[in-house]
DNA sequence: GATGAATGAGCGTTCATTCAT
DNA sequence: GATGAATGAACGCTCATTCAT
């Protein structure tokens, strides 16, 4: 029996990644993918159900990986809003230095896959962040709005801000940050 | 029931409007349109360069008039935080009131055509939006950031509140309304 | 407008046909057609809409055209006994003449299509035949059993003994044929 | 359930018995009989030399079980038109009661495959029936046409009838059956 | 003996666009 | 202006089989 190449999975991967990033999830061919990777395409059948399956596994891996990263220097004990600040902070850091993992998680957010994501992975995308806003709530620091919101006001517009950045619209100053870490605090606090 | 005497024009917008509405843009191929606007598919090429022309045009002229719509009852004599109110009041009952231009606009921003609009287009799109916020930013009411910045707070926040909303994971209630008005005043005032 | 020519659509039934019958039916791909009738694989989905949809219509023609020679020398007058060999005789000339046809028909009929063919195709292909069965039976000529068992003892011998005649297993001599239409005689009269 | 201890010829027969049943020749793949199997479809070309060599010698192995089977009761000592009855009715019983095995027989007869099976194995299909009909012919009881035609007129309208009967566009009373039986004996004797 | 990994070839179908009238 | 015909290229995926262990 030949062993399973551990390789070749992280190789399907990469080249998806690539991919999308470069061509857009819309050019994103099976084929192509398996050209890149240097396999069969009937290769990556091996190793996923689909295209979708594909798709969606790489989403869930690069979207947990950041999650931990963001949260991981998260101290419990600090005061909610320099954690906010901090957690903000890493947010747009780990964004710059990954811009391929961003804009594949921004390709796949705006695309049909992401409401076909499998219930079983939703722990892993949300759970991290809602429990820290959860403990914003109850110390009564954040408007009393649905979480969702919360994040909306926090995520998005930073989201936003980077895309256009990458697109070279716009300069990305510590000034510019410093604005968006204040306008959102402005924008959930009580 | 689409009269006969409209011109070709009009049903090839509607029916492409109509589709990548319900099917999305990626389902939405030339063939399609032209059966749902009753000709030929090559008839599509006599009114448009391109698949790609036909939709970048579409979406100038939705968002025109969209723009048009909602600066229509702005008055420049009002207060300016009035006036905001008023205007993201008008957005957000434009876009209820006509979530298949909503979700067409937003497909298309989120896909890699937003990138191929034209530049002699801007100025349909940008202009009547971004002299308002000028306004605001020469009455010092506003943070001294980028108009760019100030807009993302103001509109996105409100478009991902009214795409969960439509997707049903949300309820739009008043005190939902009123909340986002006031967080996005929030974020973007002095 | 380019206009439709006639030839190509006999030549995609002439290639269809030639491939089922030498290749097989489940090794009768749309390519291979395409490529045998000088066209593209897409120009065959001008004429039909899927590869089952071509199938069928030229099964259905061919089985309508094959019932229409074979019924057209039987008069109304004749006795019935007399009619009944004239026709078993005229299905096994046409069958010895056309055996593309026949096999093609018999290939179709013993395949998962034979299920598929729409109802209003039912009256092409067997209006003819069961009215005959049907003067028969009201002639007190023929067993009281359904139609179907009647059909079931006149055809079926009669397109077994060919195909193996076809096979090269059997020789088709005049006496042979003598029996056929004496065997199906004796089952199917009273 | 299939028990752990069986052998994996076993299964591999059984699944791909259930597959050709359920979801026809066509539809058939190594892969889902392996599946079906719980085994590897590697592990497939252990115990054949191909997929055409595993349906052949399963085919094989089917038919010379109903051959045996039906001719079980015969008595060598009876008389003819009885032992001919019985035997029919033997067929009949057997196909009712073992519908997997008639349908897959059934559409190997039908399939090019039929034409593939290896002369050695000529004996075992035909022989037992073969010397039935000799006997008969030797008393003179029987037309004197070929063997072939003989059986032709006694198997092939049963097979016909009972595959209606299993489409359920037709009953199987006793009076059915007893037609059957009398007109392909009027068939077929003297 | 048994198997998971791997693959080239092929499947039916749709695509955006051009052609000829 | 309008259109039906025509197409090469590409799509996601399955196939029977072989490989390496």
């Amino acid at each position: 029996m030949r062993r399973k190449d551990d390789n070749k999975l992280t190789n399907i991967f990469d080249a998806t990644l690539e991919l999308v990033t470069s061509k857009g999830l819309s050019e994103t061919s099976v084929s192509k993918i398996a050209k890149k990777a240097n396999i069969s395409s009937s290769t990556i059948y091996v190793y996923f159900e689909s295209k979708e399956d594909l798709l969606i596994k790489l989403y869930v891996k690069l979207k947990k990986n950041m999650s931990k990263s963001i949260f991981d220097s998260i101290e419990n004990s600090s005061e909610f809003k320099e954690s906010f600040k901090i957690l903000l902070n890493n947010f747009i850091n780990y964004i710059i230095e990954n811009p391929d993992i961003f804009l594949f998680i921004e390709q796949f957010n705006n695309s049909p896959l992401y409401n076909k994501i499998p219930q079983e992975y939703y722990d892993d995308l949300y759970q991290l962040h809602d429990s820290f806003y959860q403990k914003g709530k109850e110390q009564n620091l954040l408007k009393d709005v649905s979480i969702y919101l919360l994040t909306v006001y926090t995520y998005y517009p930073v989201v936003q801000l980077i895309k256009t950045y990458f697109s070279g619209e716009v300069e990305l100053t510590d000034s510019n940050i410093e604005s968006v870490l204040q306008m959102s605090w402005d924008a959930i606090k009580v």
